[in-house]
DNA sequence: GAACTTATCTTGACTCGTTCAAAATAAGCA
DNA sequence: TGCTTATTTTGAACGAGTCAAGATAAGTTC
Protein backbone atom coordinates (compact mmCIF):
# COMPACT_ATOMS: atom_id res chain seq x y z
CA UNK A 1 0.00 0.00 0.00
CA UNK A 2 2.51 2.53 -1.13
CA UNK A 3 2.25 3.24 -4.64
CA UNK A 4 0.84 6.78 -5.73
CA UNK A 5 -2.45 5.59 -5.98
CA UNK A 6 -2.61 3.70 -2.59
CA UNK A 7 -1.01 6.83 -0.23
CA UNK A 8 -4.01 9.01 -2.02
CA UNK A 9 -6.25 6.31 -0.93
CA UNK A 10 -4.97 7.05 2.49
CA UNK A 11 -4.78 10.76 2.88
CA UNK A 12 -7.87 11.19 0.73
CA UNK A 13 -9.28 8.80 3.61
CA UNK A 14 -7.81 10.51 6.56
CA UNK A 15 -9.29 14.08 5.03
CA UNK A 16 -5.04 15.41 4.55
CA UNK A 17 -4.32 16.55 0.78
CA UNK A 18 -2.11 15.17 -1.83
CA UNK A 19 0.47 16.75 -2.19
CA UNK A 20 3.74 16.66 -3.94
CA UNK A 21 6.10 16.59 -1.27
CA UNK A 22 4.24 14.25 0.47
CA UNK A 23 4.07 11.54 -2.26
CA UNK A 24 7.97 12.32 -3.36
CA UNK A 25 8.20 11.30 0.85
CA UNK A 26 6.60 7.86 0.97
CA UNK A 27 8.01 7.14 -2.14
CA UNK A 28 11.37 7.92 -0.49
CA UNK A 29 10.84 6.06 2.20
CA UNK A 30 9.58 2.67 -0.11
CA UNK A 31 12.84 2.99 -2.12
CA UNK A 32 15.10 3.60 1.27
CA UNK A 33 14.06 1.34 3.62
CA UNK A 34 15.44 2.21 7.00
CA UNK A 35 16.96 5.44 6.03
CA UNK A 36 17.42 8.25 8.60
CA UNK A 37 15.49 11.64 8.21
CA UNK A 38 18.69 13.27 6.43
CA UNK A 39 18.76 10.72 3.34
CA UNK A 40 15.38 10.70 2.96
CA UNK A 41 15.47 14.57 2.22
CA UNK A 42 18.46 14.32 0.46
CA UNK A 43 16.49 11.74 -1.63
CA UNK A 44 13.20 13.54 -2.17
CA UNK A 45 15.36 16.59 -3.45
CA UNK A 46 16.51 14.88 -6.43
CA UNK A 47 13.50 14.40 -7.45
CA UNK A 48 11.95 17.94 -6.21
CA UNK A 49 15.28 20.06 -5.24
CA UNK A 50 12.89 22.89 -3.56
CA UNK A 51 11.08 20.36 -1.33
CA UNK A 52 12.04 22.28 2.33
CA UNK A 53 13.39 20.11 5.57
CA UNK A 54 10.17 21.00 7.30
CA UNK A 55 8.10 19.53 4.53
CA UNK A 56 9.89 16.43 5.11
CA UNK A 57 9.33 16.52 9.03
CA UNK A 58 5.71 17.07 9.07
CA UNK A 59 5.04 14.43 6.08
CA UNK A 60 7.08 11.89 8.07
CA UNK A 61 5.57 12.27 11.07
CA UNK A 62 1.78 12.41 9.50
CA UNK A 63 2.80 9.05 7.70
CA UNK A 64 3.87 7.61 10.86
CA UNK A 65 0.64 8.97 12.68
CA UNK A 66 -1.67 7.07 10.30
CA UNK A 67 0.37 4.19 10.23
CA UNK A 68 1.54 4.38 6.83
CA UNK A 69 5.23 4.30 7.49
CA UNK A 70 6.96 3.22 10.94
CA UNK A 71 9.67 5.11 12.59
CA UNK A 72 12.85 3.38 14.30
CA UNK A 73 14.87 4.78 16.77
CA UNK A 74 17.50 2.63 18.68
CA UNK A 75 19.74 4.60 21.03
CA UNK A 76 22.47 6.52 20.11
CA UNK A 77 21.01 6.87 16.34
CA UNK A 78 18.62 9.33 14.79
CA UNK A 79 15.35 8.22 13.72
CA UNK A 80 14.61 6.07 10.66
CA UNK A 81 11.80 5.50 8.78
CA UNK A 82 10.61 2.30 6.89
CA UNK A 83 7.36 1.80 4.88
CA UNK A 84 7.23 -2.22 5.85
CA UNK A 85 3.91 -2.31 8.39
CA UNK A 86 1.71 -4.39 9.67
CA UNK A 87 3.58 -7.61 9.91
CA UNK A 88 5.33 -8.01 13.05
CA UNK A 89 8.41 -8.18 12.37
CA UNK A 90 11.53 -6.69 14.41
CA UNK A 91 15.38 -5.27 13.61
CA UNK A 92 18.77 -6.21 14.51
CA UNK A 93 21.08 -3.10 14.98
CA UNK A 94 24.74 -3.53 14.68
CA UNK A 95 26.47 -1.28 17.30
CA UNK A 96 29.40 -0.28 15.80
CA UNK A 97 27.76 0.88 12.34
CA UNK A 98 24.47 1.53 13.20
CA UNK A 99 23.50 -0.62 10.11
CA UNK A 100 19.55 -1.89 10.39
CA UNK A 101 18.55 -4.94 9.16
CA UNK A 102 14.58 -6.37 9.74
CA UNK A 103 13.98 -9.71 11.26
CA UNK A 104 11.18 -11.49 11.33
CA UNK A 105 9.63 -13.14 14.90
CA UNK A 106 11.75 -16.07 15.44
CA UNK A 107 8.51 -18.27 17.05
CA UNK A 108 5.64 -18.29 15.31
CA UNK A 109 3.31 -16.81 17.76
CA UNK A 110 4.72 -13.40 18.69
CA UNK A 111 5.15 -14.31 22.42
CA UNK A 112 7.24 -11.59 23.04
CA UNK A 113 3.61 -9.86 22.64
CA UNK A 114 2.42 -11.16 26.15
CA UNK A 115 3.95 -9.47 28.94
CA UNK A 116 2.60 -9.77 32.60
CA UNK A 117 -0.12 -7.18 32.36
CA UNK A 118 1.84 -5.88 35.57
CA UNK A 119 1.69 -2.49 37.34
CA UNK A 120 -1.80 -2.70 35.97
CA UNK A 121 -0.71 -1.13 32.58
CA UNK A 122 -2.62 -1.91 29.14
CA UNK A 123 -0.21 -3.02 27.32
CA UNK A 124 -0.63 -3.00 23.04
CA UNK A 125 2.44 -3.42 21.41
CA UNK A 126 5.76 -5.35 22.46
CA UNK A 127 8.56 -3.37 20.32
CA UNK A 128 11.92 -5.54 19.75
CA UNK A 129 15.71 -4.47 19.02
CA UNK A 130 18.04 -6.85 18.97
CA UNK A 131 21.18 -5.47 19.18
CA UNK A 132 24.80 -7.39 17.62
CA UNK A 133 27.25 -6.91 14.74
CA UNK A 134 26.68 -6.77 11.15
CA UNK A 135 28.66 -9.12 8.75
CA UNK A 136 30.75 -6.24 7.84
CA UNK A 137 31.97 -5.24 11.05
CA UNK A 138 32.64 -8.55 12.53
CA UNK A 139 34.82 -8.99 9.26
CA UNK A 140 36.52 -5.57 9.92
CA UNK A 141 37.07 -7.10 13.69
CA UNK A 142 38.48 -10.12 12.39
CA UNK A 143 41.14 -8.39 10.21
CA UNK A 144 42.06 -6.01 13.28
CA UNK A 145 42.39 -9.37 15.54
CA UNK A 146 45.04 -10.43 12.76
CA UNK A 147 46.86 -7.73 12.96
CA UNK A 148 47.12 -6.44 16.69
CA UNK A 149 47.39 -10.44 17.93
CA UNK A 150 49.92 -12.13 15.29
CA UNK B 1 26.34 -4.41 43.85
CA UNK B 2 25.80 -0.14 44.38
CA UNK B 3 26.60 0.43 47.63
CA UNK B 4 29.13 2.64 48.05
CA UNK B 5 31.86 -0.15 49.27
CA UNK B 6 30.49 -2.30 45.98
CA UNK B 7 30.85 0.97 43.39
CA UNK B 8 34.69 1.66 45.08
CA UNK B 9 35.22 -2.23 43.92
CA UNK B 10 33.89 -1.79 40.80
CA UNK B 11 35.90 1.52 39.92
CA UNK B 12 38.70 0.81 41.43
CA UNK B 13 38.92 -2.48 39.43
CA UNK B 14 38.57 -1.14 36.15
CA UNK B 15 41.73 1.72 37.37
CA UNK B 16 39.03 4.48 37.66
CA UNK B 17 39.15 6.86 40.95
CA UNK B 18 36.72 7.60 43.69
CA UNK B 19 34.96 10.86 43.51
CA UNK B 20 32.48 12.11 45.49
CA UNK B 21 29.98 13.25 42.18
CA UNK B 22 30.34 9.67 40.74
CA UNK B 23 29.22 7.97 44.42
CA UNK B 24 26.40 10.75 44.65
CA UNK B 25 25.52 10.09 40.95
CA UNK B 26 25.26 6.49 41.71
CA UNK B 27 23.44 7.02 44.83
CA UNK B 28 20.52 8.52 43.04
CA UNK B 29 20.22 6.29 39.89
CA UNK B 30 19.68 3.61 43.18
CA UNK B 31 17.41 5.70 44.88
CA UNK B 32 15.20 6.87 41.93
CA UNK B 33 14.89 4.37 39.35
CA UNK B 34 14.12 5.26 35.91
CA UNK B 35 14.67 8.43 36.35
CA UNK B 36 16.11 10.97 33.45
CA UNK B 37 19.57 13.44 33.75
CA UNK B 38 17.77 15.97 35.22
CA UNK B 39 16.41 14.31 37.90
CA UNK B 40 19.58 12.74 38.49
CA UNK B 41 21.53 15.87 38.82
CA UNK B 42 18.41 17.66 41.28
CA UNK B 43 18.90 14.21 43.13
CA UNK B 44 22.59 14.69 43.29
CA UNK B 45 22.91 18.16 43.98
CA UNK B 46 20.48 17.67 46.83
CA UNK B 47 23.88 16.20 49.08
CA UNK B 48 26.17 18.27 46.98
CA UNK B 49 25.48 21.30 45.25
CA UNK B 50 28.45 22.03 43.50
CA UNK B 51 28.46 19.17 41.22
CA UNK B 52 28.17 19.74 37.29
CA UNK B 53 26.09 18.52 35.17
CA UNK B 54 28.94 17.61 33.30
CA UNK B 55 30.32 15.19 35.99
CA UNK B 56 27.04 13.95 36.08
CA UNK B 57 26.82 13.35 32.09
CA UNK B 58 30.29 11.85 32.43
CA UNK B 59 29.88 9.40 35.48
CA UNK B 60 26.15 8.00 33.82
CA UNK B 61 28.14 7.45 30.60
CA UNK B 62 30.79 6.01 32.85
CA UNK B 63 28.99 3.65 34.99
CA UNK B 64 26.81 2.57 31.59
CA UNK B 65 30.15 1.61 30.14
CA UNK B 66 31.33 -0.64 32.75
CA UNK B 67 27.62 -2.49 33.23
CA UNK B 68 26.85 -1.07 36.83
CA UNK B 69 23.95 0.89 35.23
CA UNK B 70 21.51 0.77 32.42
CA UNK B 71 20.53 3.37 30.43
CA UNK B 72 16.99 3.24 28.96
CA UNK B 73 15.75 5.76 26.10
CA UNK B 74 12.32 5.10 24.66
CA UNK B 75 11.41 6.94 21.48
CA UNK B 76 10.54 10.78 22.31
CA UNK B 77 11.90 10.56 25.88
CA UNK B 78 14.91 11.59 27.08
CA UNK B 79 17.50 9.06 28.80
CA UNK B 80 16.48 7.29 31.77
CA UNK B 81 18.77 5.05 33.96
CA UNK B 82 18.04 2.20 36.68
CA UNK B 83 20.73 0.73 38.64
CA UNK B 84 18.99 -2.66 38.13
CA UNK B 85 21.60 -4.50 36.08
CA UNK B 86 22.09 -8.60 35.17
CA UNK B 87 18.87 -9.94 35.01
CA UNK B 88 16.93 -10.32 31.96
CA UNK B 89 13.89 -7.70 32.39
CA UNK B 90 12.59 -5.76 30.11
CA UNK B 91 10.20 -2.53 30.29
CA UNK B 92 6.99 -0.99 29.54
CA UNK B 93 6.33 2.48 28.81
CA UNK B 94 2.99 4.74 29.05
CA UNK B 95 2.50 6.29 25.67
CA UNK B 96 0.77 9.21 27.38
CA UNK B 97 3.36 10.19 30.48
CA UNK B 98 6.13 8.57 29.54
CA UNK B 99 5.79 6.88 32.76
CA UNK B 100 8.25 3.44 32.96
CA UNK B 101 8.21 0.55 34.61
CA UNK B 102 9.78 -2.80 34.94
CA UNK B 103 8.44 -5.93 33.27
CA UNK B 104 9.89 -9.53 34.05
CA UNK B 105 10.16 -11.90 30.99
CA UNK B 106 6.61 -12.84 30.88
CA UNK B 107 7.56 -16.59 29.55
CA UNK B 108 10.28 -18.30 31.04
CA UNK B 109 13.29 -19.38 28.87
CA UNK B 110 13.39 -15.40 27.40
CA UNK B 111 12.21 -16.56 24.09
CA UNK B 112 12.98 -13.29 22.67
CA UNK B 113 16.46 -13.82 22.75
CA UNK B 114 16.39 -16.11 20.10
CA UNK B 115 16.45 -14.37 16.96
CA UNK B 116 16.87 -16.64 13.79
CA UNK B 117 20.56 -15.17 12.83
CA UNK B 118 19.46 -13.17 9.61
CA UNK B 119 21.50 -11.18 7.90
CA UNK B 120 24.72 -12.63 9.01
CA UNK B 121 24.28 -10.66 12.28
CA UNK B 122 25.83 -11.90 15.53
CA UNK B 123 23.10 -10.90 18.08
CA UNK B 124 24.33 -10.92 21.40
CA UNK B 125 21.41 -8.90 22.97
CA UNK B 126 17.49 -8.57 22.67
CA UNK B 127 16.15 -4.94 24.05
CA UNK B 128 12.43 -5.33 24.34
CA UNK B 129 10.38 -2.00 25.54
CA UNK B 130 6.51 -2.54 26.02
CA UNK B 131 4.21 -0.17 24.98
CA UNK B 132 0.70 0.91 26.62
CA UNK B 133 -0.65 2.96 28.90
CA UNK B 134 -0.29 3.62 33.09
CA UNK B 135 -3.31 2.98 35.65
CA UNK B 136 -3.20 6.45 36.15
CA UNK B 137 -3.74 7.78 32.52
CA UNK B 138 -6.20 4.76 32.45
CA UNK B 139 -8.17 6.39 34.87
CA UNK B 140 -7.68 9.63 33.48
CA UNK B 141 -9.17 8.36 29.81
CA UNK B 142 -12.11 6.74 31.64
CA UNK B 143 -12.99 9.87 33.14
CA UNK B 144 -12.99 11.80 30.20
CA UNK B 145 -15.09 9.37 28.48
CA UNK B 146 -17.60 9.88 30.75
CA UNK B 147 -17.03 13.96 29.82
CA UNK B 148 -17.28 13.70 26.73
CA UNK B 149 -19.73 10.98 26.26
CA UNK B 150 -22.39 11.24 28.68
C1' DG C 1 -12.54 27.50 -16.03
C1' DA C 2 -11.90 31.26 -12.47
C1' DA C 3 -12.15 32.57 -7.70
C1' DC C 4 -11.89 31.22 -3.03
C1' DT C 5 -10.76 28.91 1.30
C1' DT C 6 -7.53 26.92 4.06
C1' DA C 7 -4.31 23.02 4.57
C1' DT C 8 0.30 22.72 3.53
C1' DC C 9 4.85 24.52 2.47
C1' DT C 10 8.84 27.74 2.88
C1' DT C 11 11.74 30.37 5.53
C1' DG C 12 14.31 31.27 9.33
C1' DA C 13 14.74 31.40 14.08
C1' DC C 14 14.85 28.63 18.09
C1' DT C 15 14.86 24.81 21.71
C1' DC C 16 16.88 21.34 24.48
C1' DG C 17 19.48 17.27 25.57
C1' DT C 18 23.90 16.28 25.04
C1' DT C 19 28.88 16.89 23.85
C1' DC C 20 33.39 19.44 23.35
C1' DA C 21 37.53 21.97 25.21
C1' DA C 22 40.53 24.39 28.40
C1' DA C 23 41.74 25.62 32.78
C1' DA C 24 41.16 24.40 37.77
C1' DT C 25 40.84 20.84 41.25
C1' DA C 26 41.47 16.80 44.07
C1' DA C 27 42.38 11.42 44.29
C1' DG C 28 45.82 8.28 44.97
C1' DC C 29 50.73 7.33 44.88
C1' DA C 30 55.73 8.06 46.18
C1' DT D 1 53.68 16.33 52.29
C1' DG D 2 54.13 17.01 47.60
C1' DC D 3 53.47 15.33 42.86
C1' DT D 4 51.09 13.53 38.86
C1' DT D 5 47.23 13.26 36.21
C1' DA D 6 42.38 11.66 36.11
C1' DT D 7 38.18 14.32 37.08
C1' DT D 8 35.64 18.29 37.56
C1' DT D 9 34.17 22.94 36.53
C1' DT D 10 33.02 26.38 33.41
C1' DG D 11 31.13 27.98 29.46
C1' DA D 12 30.59 27.49 24.70
C1' DA D 13 28.95 24.68 20.99
C1' DC D 14 26.42 21.05 18.38
C1' DG D 15 22.56 18.90 15.89
C1' DA D 16 18.17 16.69 15.49
C1' DG D 17 14.03 18.24 15.77
C1' DT D 18 10.27 21.95 16.66
C1' DC D 19 7.82 26.52 16.41
C1' DA D 20 5.71 30.49 14.03
C1' DA D 21 4.43 33.72 10.31
C1' DG D 22 3.73 34.61 5.87
C1' DA D 23 3.46 32.56 1.05
C1' DT D 24 1.69 28.94 -1.87
C1' DA D 25 -1.20 25.55 -4.02
C1' DA D 26 -4.90 21.56 -3.38
C1' DG D 27 -9.50 20.93 -3.59
C1' DT D 28 -14.04 23.07 -3.64
C1' DT D 29 -17.60 26.15 -5.19
C1' DC D 30 -19.61 29.01 -8.39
Amino acid sequence: MTSKAGIEQVLKAASMRVTQPRVAVLSAVAAHPHADTETIISAVREGHPNVSHQAVYDSLKLFTKLGVIRQIQPQGHTARYEARVGDNHHHVVCRQCGKLADVDCAVGGAPCLHASNDHGFSIDEAEVIYWGTCPDCQAANAQKDVVVNP
